[in-house]
DNA sequence: CTGAAAGCGCTAACAC
DNA sequence: GTGTTAGCGCTTTCAG
C-alpha cells in the first residue's frame, strides 16, 4: 500500500473553516478531502461514482470516510445534483392496513435502487392533499406515487407542471397524470357477479359503502346482473367508516326486509366480517344458505372461516410495479407502457 | 393598495440566470423576489418569518408567490438554514400493524408543527438498521424516531456522536440514548399475573415467542408467579414470525401434554387467536374453562369474540409524545422529563 | 483518472 | 422593515 501523496494544495480546499474542524458538528466531504489528500471532487466520486476513481485512490478515501464517520449531506448533494434521491408516497392512511404492503413493496424496492420513500398521509377525505403536496413538492422528489386518481384541480395542475415521474396507483384509467398501477374496480364488481352467477346465485344483496371506487365496482355488479336479466339487488348502503357494526346490521336488515338473497356482496371485507357476525347468529349455513363476499382480502379476513370469500389484490405488486416504473422513468430508460393492470383474484373460501 | 416600488436593483438579484426563466424547470426565490421587486431575503421571510415584514408587501409578496406556483426549494433552505424539517422514524415494520398508528401520531403531530416524516423499514431482526441509519442521517433529519432500546454497537456510536434529538419507543429504560417513550414490559408481564391470580386462577400456561420484548414480559409473569409460590407456569416457546397455526398447535400440545391450564398468557394476540381457535373446537368454555390473554390489543382482537383478552398499549400516545418531545428540543426548551412512561391496560373482555 | 472553478437555491448575520 | 454579503456542502462542467 503506498502512501497517499499529500498535495499543498489540499490544505486550502476546506475554504474558510477557521478554528475548529468541526464547527458545523459534523465532518464535511472536505474535510475528507483533505485528510485524504486528494480533491473534494475525488471524494464525491468515490461515494457516487466509484469506477471513475483508482483502486488504491477508492481504498485510501474509503479508509479515511470510515475513520472520519462521515456521513455524506444529501441536502447539498440533492442541491447541487438535482437529484435528492427521494420518492414520496401518498396515502390516505396507514391504520386501515389497505396501503401498507403496497408502502412496504415501494420502499423495499426503491431502496435497494438507493432511493427513500418520504410518506405523507393526506387524510381521507383528502383535506390535506393540496398542502401535503406542496409541503412534498419542496423537497423536490425524484417521483411522486399517488393514491387513487382524484385529485383536487390544484393538486392536478401542480402535478401536471412538474416534470417529476408521477404513479397513480389503485385504480384505473386509460389517461393517467403520467404512469399507474391499479386495476378496473369496475372489472372486480362485474366479475364477482359473474363468479357468483356461475355459482347458481341468482338472487343478490349488497352492502355497500359510499365511495368513489367501491361505486365503481357496484356499477360493474349491477351491469353484469342488469346483463343476465336477473332481479336488481337490494342494496343496503352505509356511510363510512365502514364498521363491524354496520355490516351486522346491514345484513341483519336485509335479511328482514324481503326474500332472503342467496349471495350478499359487501363493499368491503370489514362489512363483510360483520355480516358474517349476523349470518352464523342466525344459524344460517354458507355457503349453502348464503354466501357472502368482500373486497380487500386484509389480514384480519384471510384468517376468519371459510364462509367468507373476497377479492385479492396483490397489494405488494403494485408497490413494486410503481417503484420500478419511477426507477425506469428516473434513468431515463423509455417506459413500455406506462399503464398497468395488476388485476385482481376471486377467492372463493367456501370451496377450496 | 400601493404599488409597490421596483427598484432597480432587484434586475441583478437573480445572479446569473441568462435566457430561460426556468432554465432549471421551476420558479426560484430569487424569480419572486425579482418580479416582486424585493430582494431575495424578504421572499425568504415571507415565507419563514412573516411577523418580520410590512403588511403591503407580505401580500404583494404572497401574490407573486401564488401567480407564479413558486415552490420553496427545502433542500436549499435546510442547507442553508442546517434545519431540514425533517424527522425519521425507523421502525421494523408496518405490516404487522402494531406500529402504524404510532407512526400516524407521530407524522399528524409533526406535520401541524411544519415536519414532515422520513420513514425508515429496518426488517424486524434489525438487519438493515445500520445501513439504514447512515442513509436517514444523509437526510440530516432534525429528529429521530426509533423503536427499541436495542441497536447494534455502531448505531449505537453513531446515535451517540450525532447532536439530533432522539425518541426511543415501546420499551423502557434507565439509560435512553437521548429520550424515550415506553412502557416496561416486564411491568406487563407482572400485572397480567396479578390480575390473572386476582381472577382466580393458579395454573398458568404460557405460549411464548423468542423475542426480546417478549422474554421480558415473561420474565416479569414469571417473577410474580414465584413470589405467590404458585407452580410454575408450562411453557409452549414460538419461533417468530408468530402465526395463528402457531398458536393453535401451541395450544394443543398445552392441553395434551398435562393438567389443564385455567389460564393462558399468550406472548401476542395473534398466538392468543390462534389458541382461541382451538379452544373453541375442543368445545371450551371462556373464561370458565379456559382464560386466554394476550398482548398487543390489534384491531383485528378488537372484532373478536368477548373470550379473548389482550393488553391494550396506547399506541398512538406514543407516537404523540414522542413527536412532542422531539418538537420541545427542536424548540430549544429544555425537556422536562426524557422519559415518559405510556403504561398499559389490561383488557379483561370475558368480563366487560 | 483527477482537479479547478462555479454555482445549486436558500438563509444567517449583520448593516442601513 | 429591508437589503447586502457570504456562504451551507456538494456536484457539474470542462481542463489537463
Amino acid at each position: 500500500m503506498r502512501r497517499h501523496r499529500m498535495k499543498p494544495r489540499a490544505a486550502k480546499s476546506t475554504r474558510k473553516r477557521s478554528s475548529s474542524p468541526r464547527a458545523t458538528g459534523s465532518v464535511t466531504l472536505a474535510d475528507v478531502a483533505q485528510l485524504a489528500g486528494v480533491s473534494p471532487i475525488t471524494v464525491s466520486r468515490v461515494l457516487n461514482h466509484p469506477e471513475l476513481v483508482t483502486a488504491a485512490t477508492l481504498a485510501h478515501v474509503r479508509q479515511v470516510i470510515a475513520r472520519t464517520g462521515y456521513v455524506p449531506n444529501l441536502l447539498a448533494g440533492g442541491l447541487a445534483s438535482k437529484r435528492s434521491r427521494l420518492v414520496a408516497a401518498i396515502v390516505p392512511s396507514i391504520t386501515n392496513g389497505i396501503f401498507v404492503e403496497t408502502i412496504e413493496a415501494l420502499t423495499d424496492r426503491l431502496w435497494e435502487a438507493g432511493y427513500q420513500v418520504l410518506l405523507g398521509l393526506s387524510g381521507y377525505p383528502p383535506a390535506r392533499e393540496e398542502a401535503l403536496l406542496a409541503a412534498v413538492l419542496s423537497r423536490r422528489p425524484d417521483g411522486i406515487f399517488l393514491t387513487g386518481i382524484n385529485h383536487s384541480p390544484e393538486a392536478r395542475q401542480r402535478l401536471l407542471a412538474t416534470r417529476i415521474p408521477i404513479v397513480e396507483a389503485w385504480d384505473m384509467t386509460p389517461t393517467p397524470l403520467d404512469m399507474l398501477v391499479g386495476f378496473s374496480h369496475e372489472d372486480v364488481g362485474a366479475a364477482v357477479a359473474r363468479h357468483l352467477i356461475a355459482r347458481g346465485h341468482r338472487r343478490f344483496g349488497m352492502i355497500w359503502a359510499d365511495d368513489a371506487r367501491a361505486l365503481a365496482r357496484r356499477r360493474g355488479f349491477l351491469r353484469e346482473i342488469a346483463r343476465k336479466r336477473l332481479p336488481a339487488p337490494r342494496v343496503e348502503t352505509v356511510a363510512a367508516p365502514s364498521t363491524l357494526g354496520l355490516g351486522r346490521h346491514s345484513l341483519a336488515r336485509l335479511l328482514d326486509a324481503g326474500p332472503r338473497p342467496s349471495a350478499v356482496f359487501c363493499s368491503s371485507d370489514l362489512l363483510a366480517h360483520g355480516a358474517l357476525e349476523e349470518a352464523r347468529s342466525r344459524g344460517l349455513r354458507m355457503p349453502a344458505d348464503l354466501a357472502l363476499i368482500g373486497f380487500g382480502d386484509l389480514e384480519f379476513a384471510q384468517h376468519t372461516f371459510p364462509a367468507l370469500s373476497t377479492v385479492r389484490i396483490d397489494r405488494a405488486a403494485i408497490g413494486r410495479r410503481a417503484a420500478e416504473l419511477i426507477l425506469q422513468r428516473i434513468g431515463g430508460g423509455a417506459v413500455t407502457s406506462n399503464v398497468v393492470d395488476v388485476g385482481f383474484t376471486i377467492v372463493d373460501r367456501a370451496t377450496t
